[in-house]
DNA sequence: CTTGTAACTGAACGAACGTTCGGTTATCTT
DNA sequence: AAGATAACCGAACGTTCGTTCAGTTACAAG
């Protein structure tokens, strides 16, 4: 057998360079940065890292990080499923929040959430809700309105009589919007973040 | 008055060609990209950004984005608050999901919730969790522990008799580890994405 | 040991890089 | 109209870039 490449440890440099730099290394030096005297040494495994989908070739040439380089965060399966050990742990995808969360990146905001009237959606006050601006609201989406000129959160619904927002707290009650309705945005996600 | 520098649509020509290349691009090609024959002539710019940390110098001498420009969701006020209007918008500062939440990168995986058994805490199944491994675990964090072969996310807790681990439903009683308890990482956010 | 194969080296090449600087243009003030 | 100031241009420079290739080294198989 040849010997091999052992890609693994170089995916662990790139990212530490991605740290410290904020970009891709050039190809001398990704040389220094594995260990090599020349910088023609590192074609072969730049190829296979490009097949593999860590790096991607850029307009001019030069060579670009994708999202699997520059994630951070590792996929894992259920609570139930617990942590694997050390041994597969370096099989692990890896992914970006930002780009899992956020699909329109310039129509997306970041609210804190205040009341409580979504608790049972299980939207305290304190939360932060992800919502995207622009979309048209479909029933049961829970959206950011104005009507009558006060913002909310609610779930959005439609019927014969018209367009009305509930609550999720049985405190509150349905909302049918006098004059008019102001979608503001839909929520695409929520997230808590603890201490 | 001479004349001045429009920074703000530089800025979104920049995050423009972060999103299409995934790096910061040259002088030449920023030259091209802001409208300038010359490339001498957006030294001027680039300092001024570098200045106001949208740019960095990079170790050899290169242009690299921070994440003033990498980061993608504006941060805003509270729900109440509502949207602002396009004018004020322009000012809005932006933020990177992974670098709010995580705090090691290294260390912190994501976990799918399976089971209600902290669904008074406003944590659903289907929910992802943030877990971070290897810190100690304080009063009333919630964690993932391995307890008598099982993996489990509950509120941990300690008294003179040892540790404990509380649910977040009624249906669920107390834990108290029988022989011994792995504490497998501490959950840092909770994030529920809709759709 | 000999052979085959893949990894690696070192040097060379044109292209693109960041930097510098004298000269030109545009805009505001007086 | 004249002057001041900052923006911008165009060309030049040494450096680094990615690419290529003939030659060398390391290792497994026979």
């Amino acid at each position: 057998m040849p010997r091999k490449i052992d890609l693994s440890e170089k995916l662990t440099q790139l990212r530490s360079f991605n740290q410290q730099e904020g970009r891709a290394p050039s190809y001398s030096e990704m040389a220094e940065l594995f260990g090599y005297a020349s910088k023609a040494a590192v074609v072969a495994p730049v190829q296979k890292l490009i097949k593999l989908g860590y790096l991607q070739r850029s307009s001019n040439g030069r060579i670009a990080f994708t999202s699997k380089i520059t994630s951070q965060i590792s996929i894992l399966g259920t609570v139930q499923a617990g942590f694997p050990s050390p041994a597969e742990e370096e099989l692990l995808d890896t992914m970006s929040l930002d780009e899992f969360l956020v699909a329109r990146p310039e129509a997306t905001y970041l609210l804190t959430v205040s009341g409580d009237s979504m608790i049972d959606a299980g939207i305290h006050p304190g939360d932060l809700v992800l919502v995207e601006k622009g979309g048209v609201p479909r029933q049961q989406d829970i959206i950011i309105a104005q009507v009558d000129g006060e913002w909310t959160m609610k779930y959005f619904g439609k019927d014969k009589t018209g367009v009305y927002l509930d609550p999720a707290n049985p405190s509150y009650t349905r909302i049918r919007p006098k004059s008019s309705l102001s979608v503001g945005g839909i929520v695409r996600a929520v997230i808590r973040k603890y201490k």
